[in-house]
DNA sequence: CCGCATCCTGCACGATACTG
DNA sequence: CAGTATCGTGCAGGATGCGG
Protein backbone atom coordinates (compact mmCIF):
# COMPACT_ATOMS: atom_id res chain seq x y z
CA UNK A 1 0.00 0.00 0.00
CA UNK A 2 1.27 3.28 -0.75
CA UNK A 3 1.00 6.41 1.17
CA UNK A 4 1.06 10.34 -0.04
CA UNK A 5 2.20 10.15 -3.56
CA UNK A 6 5.18 12.79 -3.03
CA UNK A 7 5.42 12.65 -7.02
CA UNK A 8 1.95 13.56 -8.23
CA UNK A 9 2.09 12.63 -12.08
CA UNK A 10 1.25 15.16 -14.34
CA UNK A 11 -2.21 15.90 -15.90
CA UNK A 12 -3.82 17.87 -18.41
CA UNK A 13 -4.91 20.13 -16.00
CA UNK A 14 -1.44 20.91 -14.86
CA UNK A 15 -0.36 21.38 -18.18
CA UNK A 16 -3.22 23.87 -19.33
CA UNK A 17 -2.09 25.78 -16.37
CA UNK A 18 1.41 25.65 -16.39
CA UNK A 19 0.78 26.84 -19.58
CA UNK A 20 -1.07 30.21 -18.85
CA UNK A 21 1.38 30.69 -16.03
CA UNK A 22 4.69 30.57 -17.61
CA UNK A 23 4.50 31.57 -20.66
CA UNK A 24 6.20 33.99 -22.36
CA UNK A 25 5.22 37.03 -20.30
CA UNK A 26 3.56 36.43 -17.36
CA UNK A 27 6.83 35.12 -15.60
CA UNK A 28 8.41 38.81 -16.42
CA UNK A 29 4.91 40.67 -15.02
CA UNK A 30 4.71 38.54 -11.85
CA UNK A 31 8.59 38.85 -11.46
CA UNK A 32 8.10 42.94 -11.53
CA UNK A 33 5.24 43.21 -9.53
CA UNK A 34 6.62 40.64 -7.27
CA UNK A 35 9.38 43.50 -6.90
CA UNK A 36 7.83 46.54 -6.78
CA UNK A 37 4.84 45.62 -5.28
CA UNK A 38 2.53 47.84 -7.46
CA UNK A 39 2.68 49.48 -10.50
CA UNK A 40 0.70 50.59 -13.55
CA UNK A 41 0.28 49.57 -16.54
CA UNK A 42 2.60 51.70 -18.47
CA UNK A 43 5.06 51.35 -15.60
CA UNK A 44 4.94 47.77 -16.61
CA UNK A 45 5.65 48.84 -20.32
CA UNK A 46 8.79 50.42 -19.33
CA UNK A 47 9.88 47.93 -16.90
CA UNK A 48 9.70 45.21 -19.74
CA UNK A 49 10.71 47.00 -22.76
CA UNK A 50 10.68 44.39 -25.11
CA UNK A 51 6.64 43.62 -24.70
CA UNK A 52 4.15 45.14 -26.82
CA UNK A 53 1.28 46.12 -24.53
CA UNK A 54 -0.96 43.50 -27.06
CA UNK A 55 1.02 41.00 -25.27
CA UNK A 56 1.33 42.68 -21.80
CA UNK A 57 -2.37 42.98 -21.64
CA UNK A 58 -3.09 39.81 -22.41
CA UNK A 59 -0.59 38.44 -19.88
CA UNK A 60 -2.60 40.99 -17.10
CA UNK A 61 -5.80 39.32 -18.10
CA UNK A 62 -4.77 35.66 -18.00
CA UNK A 63 -2.81 36.15 -14.73
CA UNK A 64 -6.28 38.17 -13.48
CA UNK A 65 -8.21 35.42 -14.91
CA UNK A 66 -6.44 32.86 -12.53
CA UNK A 67 -6.45 34.72 -9.69
CA UNK A 68 -2.55 35.65 -9.56
CA UNK A 69 -2.57 38.94 -10.30
CA UNK A 70 -5.70 42.34 -8.84
CA UNK A 71 -6.74 44.94 -10.91
CA UNK A 72 -7.42 47.65 -9.19
CA UNK A 73 -8.54 51.00 -10.98
CA UNK A 74 -7.10 53.57 -8.82
CA UNK A 75 -9.21 56.75 -10.58
CA UNK A 76 -10.62 57.33 -14.06
CA UNK A 77 -10.03 60.59 -16.03
CA UNK A 78 -7.49 60.36 -16.57
CA UNK A 79 -8.14 56.88 -15.54
CA UNK A 80 -5.08 54.57 -13.83
CA UNK A 81 -4.82 51.28 -12.75
CA UNK A 82 -2.90 49.51 -10.57
CA UNK A 83 -1.60 45.74 -10.73
CA UNK A 84 -0.44 43.73 -8.29
CA UNK A 85 0.17 40.23 -6.85
CA UNK A 86 -2.42 38.75 -5.43
CA UNK A 87 -1.77 35.77 -2.18
CA UNK A 88 -2.24 33.12 -4.38
CA UNK A 89 -0.11 34.59 -6.58
CA UNK A 90 3.10 35.01 -4.11
CA UNK A 91 3.34 31.00 -3.76
CA UNK A 92 3.83 30.89 -7.30
CA UNK A 93 6.52 33.77 -7.00
CA UNK A 94 8.96 31.31 -4.94
CA UNK A 95 8.82 28.68 -7.56
CA UNK A 96 9.59 31.15 -10.26
CA UNK A 97 12.35 32.40 -8.24
CA UNK A 98 13.14 28.84 -7.49
CA UNK A 99 13.65 28.35 -11.58
CA UNK A 100 15.41 31.33 -11.63
CA UNK A 101 18.09 30.60 -9.29
CA UNK A 102 18.40 26.79 -10.58
CA UNK A 103 18.54 28.01 -13.82
CA UNK A 104 21.10 30.59 -12.92
CA UNK A 105 23.18 27.84 -10.83
CA UNK A 106 23.62 25.75 -13.81
CA UNK A 107 23.28 27.82 -16.77
CA UNK A 108 27.50 27.30 -17.50
CA UNK A 109 26.84 23.41 -16.95
CA UNK A 110 24.09 23.54 -19.47
CA UNK A 111 26.45 25.58 -21.88
CA UNK A 112 29.33 22.93 -22.12
CA UNK A 113 26.80 20.14 -22.45
CA UNK A 114 25.61 22.24 -25.78
CA UNK A 115 28.64 22.60 -26.92
CA UNK A 116 29.72 18.81 -26.40
CA UNK A 117 26.43 18.41 -28.13
CA UNK A 118 26.97 20.67 -31.00
CA UNK A 119 30.30 19.54 -31.82
CA UNK A 120 29.04 15.60 -32.36
CA UNK A 121 26.43 16.67 -34.22
CA UNK A 122 28.09 19.53 -36.39
CA UNK B 1 24.04 48.53 0.77
CA UNK B 2 22.03 45.00 -0.41
CA UNK B 3 23.72 41.69 0.13
CA UNK B 4 23.38 38.89 -2.30
CA UNK B 5 19.84 39.64 -3.89
CA UNK B 6 17.81 36.05 -3.28
CA UNK B 7 15.95 37.37 -6.54
CA UNK B 8 17.85 36.84 -9.22
CA UNK B 9 16.12 38.99 -11.77
CA UNK B 10 15.10 37.15 -15.53
CA UNK B 11 17.11 37.55 -18.53
CA UNK B 12 17.19 36.02 -21.44
CA UNK B 13 18.88 33.23 -20.89
CA UNK B 14 16.79 32.27 -18.10
CA UNK B 15 13.95 32.63 -20.49
CA UNK B 16 15.60 31.03 -22.89
CA UNK B 17 17.00 27.65 -20.94
CA UNK B 18 13.53 27.60 -19.45
CA UNK B 19 11.21 27.49 -22.88
CA UNK B 20 13.13 24.97 -23.89
CA UNK B 21 13.07 22.59 -20.51
CA UNK B 22 9.20 23.73 -19.69
CA UNK B 23 7.78 23.85 -23.54
CA UNK B 24 4.75 21.06 -24.32
CA UNK B 25 5.97 17.89 -24.04
CA UNK B 26 9.63 18.15 -21.95
CA UNK B 27 7.49 18.08 -18.47
CA UNK B 28 6.19 14.80 -19.56
CA UNK B 29 9.30 12.74 -20.93
CA UNK B 30 11.21 14.47 -17.58
CA UNK B 31 8.20 13.14 -15.45
CA UNK B 32 8.16 9.60 -17.00
CA UNK B 33 12.04 9.38 -17.29
CA UNK B 34 12.32 10.41 -13.41
CA UNK B 35 9.60 7.60 -12.71
CA UNK B 36 10.68 4.68 -14.38
CA UNK B 37 14.55 5.42 -14.54
CA UNK B 38 15.33 4.40 -17.77
CA UNK B 39 12.81 4.30 -20.78
CA UNK B 40 13.32 3.10 -24.40
CA UNK B 41 12.28 5.55 -27.15
CA UNK B 42 8.38 2.91 -27.36
CA UNK B 43 8.23 3.02 -23.99
CA UNK B 44 7.91 6.46 -23.86
CA UNK B 45 5.67 6.68 -26.63
CA UNK B 46 3.49 4.24 -24.51
CA UNK B 47 3.85 6.05 -21.88
CA UNK B 48 3.00 9.48 -23.02
CA UNK B 49 -0.09 8.37 -25.48
CA UNK B 50 -0.85 11.90 -26.77
CA UNK B 51 2.71 12.49 -27.98
CA UNK B 52 3.95 12.11 -31.30
CA UNK B 53 7.04 10.53 -32.37
CA UNK B 54 8.38 13.58 -33.97
CA UNK B 55 7.76 15.60 -30.71
CA UNK B 56 9.12 12.84 -28.89
CA UNK B 57 12.20 12.75 -31.24
CA UNK B 58 12.18 16.72 -30.79
CA UNK B 59 11.71 17.05 -27.10
CA UNK B 60 14.62 13.90 -26.30
CA UNK B 61 16.96 15.69 -28.45
CA UNK B 62 16.73 18.99 -26.94
CA UNK B 63 16.64 17.62 -23.53
CA UNK B 64 20.03 15.80 -24.11
CA UNK B 65 21.09 19.21 -25.97
CA UNK B 66 20.95 21.20 -23.06
CA UNK B 67 22.41 17.89 -21.04
CA UNK B 68 19.22 17.00 -18.92
CA UNK B 69 19.01 13.60 -20.68
CA UNK B 70 21.38 10.84 -21.75
CA UNK B 71 20.70 8.79 -24.72
CA UNK B 72 22.56 5.22 -24.34
CA UNK B 73 22.07 2.86 -27.40
CA UNK B 74 22.06 -0.46 -25.88
CA UNK B 75 22.48 -2.31 -28.90
CA UNK B 76 21.79 -2.57 -32.47
CA UNK B 77 20.53 -4.70 -34.78
CA UNK B 78 17.45 -4.43 -33.72
CA UNK B 79 18.80 -1.52 -32.30
CA UNK B 80 17.49 0.04 -28.78
CA UNK B 81 17.91 2.81 -27.52
CA UNK B 82 17.61 4.06 -23.45
CA UNK B 83 17.14 7.37 -22.17
CA UNK B 84 17.93 8.54 -18.62
CA UNK B 85 17.89 11.49 -16.26
CA UNK B 86 21.23 13.11 -16.44
CA UNK B 87 22.51 14.30 -12.73
CA UNK B 88 21.97 17.80 -13.53
CA UNK B 89 18.12 16.78 -14.55
CA UNK B 90 17.37 15.79 -11.16
CA UNK B 91 17.54 19.28 -10.06
CA UNK B 92 15.45 20.40 -12.36
CA UNK B 93 12.85 17.42 -11.59
CA UNK B 94 12.72 18.97 -7.60
CA UNK B 95 11.74 21.82 -9.30
CA UNK B 96 9.15 20.44 -11.48
CA UNK B 97 7.84 18.46 -9.09
CA UNK B 98 7.13 21.56 -6.88
CA UNK B 99 5.23 23.12 -9.45
CA UNK B 100 3.16 19.73 -9.56
CA UNK B 101 2.75 19.80 -6.31
CA UNK B 102 1.53 23.90 -6.39
CA UNK B 103 -0.49 23.41 -9.42
CA UNK B 104 -2.31 20.76 -7.37
CA UNK B 105 -2.82 22.40 -4.65
CA UNK B 106 -4.56 25.66 -5.81
CA UNK B 107 -6.19 24.14 -9.12
CA UNK B 108 -9.23 24.54 -7.23
CA UNK B 109 -8.45 28.11 -6.15
CA UNK B 110 -7.26 28.94 -9.43
CA UNK B 111 -10.79 27.63 -10.70
CA UNK B 112 -12.85 29.57 -8.54
CA UNK B 113 -10.93 32.71 -9.73
CA UNK B 114 -11.58 31.93 -13.38
CA UNK B 115 -15.08 31.26 -12.36
CA UNK B 116 -15.07 34.82 -11.07
CA UNK B 117 -13.64 36.71 -13.45
CA UNK B 118 -15.46 34.48 -16.33
CA UNK B 119 -18.99 35.86 -14.68
CA UNK B 120 -18.01 39.45 -14.82
CA UNK B 121 -16.37 39.40 -18.26
CA UNK B 122 -19.06 37.35 -19.65
C1' DC C 1 -3.58 56.80 -19.64
C1' DC C 2 -5.28 52.24 -20.64
C1' DG C 3 -6.47 49.61 -23.55
C1' DC C 4 -9.14 46.94 -27.97
C1' DA C 5 -9.30 45.65 -33.15
C1' DT C 6 -6.94 44.15 -37.08
C1' DC C 7 -3.63 42.29 -40.02
C1' DC C 8 0.41 39.56 -40.61
C1' DT C 9 4.18 36.30 -39.78
C1' DG C 10 6.82 32.47 -37.72
C1' DC C 11 7.06 28.49 -35.57
C1' DA C 12 5.47 24.60 -32.78
C1' DC C 13 3.07 20.72 -33.47
C1' DG C 14 0.22 17.13 -35.87
C1' DA C 15 -0.39 13.78 -39.77
C1' DT C 16 1.58 10.83 -42.79
C1' DA C 17 4.94 8.25 -45.30
C1' DC C 18 9.46 6.14 -45.51
C1' DT C 19 14.27 3.99 -43.81
C1' DG C 20 18.59 1.51 -41.49
C1' DC D 1 13.01 -0.57 -33.05
C1' DA D 2 14.21 4.11 -33.49
C1' DG D 3 14.12 7.29 -35.92
C1' DT D 4 14.17 11.05 -40.63
C1' DA D 5 11.48 13.73 -44.30
C1' DT D 6 7.75 16.44 -45.87
C1' DC D 7 3.62 18.86 -45.80
C1' DG D 8 -0.09 21.36 -43.61
C1' DT D 9 -2.01 24.29 -39.88
C1' DG D 10 -3.31 26.77 -35.51
C1' DC D 11 -2.10 30.06 -32.70
C1' DA D 12 1.05 33.02 -30.02
C1' DG D 13 2.88 37.14 -30.60
C1' DG D 14 4.66 41.55 -33.35
C1' DA D 15 3.22 45.93 -35.83
C1' DT D 16 0.09 49.35 -36.39
C1' DG D 17 -3.92 52.20 -35.85
C1' DC D 18 -8.09 53.74 -33.21
C1' DG D 19 -11.01 54.76 -28.98
C1' DG D 20 -12.92 55.94 -24.07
Amino acid sequence: MQETDPRPTITGQHRELLDQLLDKWSLHVLDQLCEHGALRFNELRRAIPAITQKSLTAALRRLERNGMVERIVVSDRPIAVEYRIAPVGQGLQDLIDALLLWTTAHLPEVERARERFDAVAG
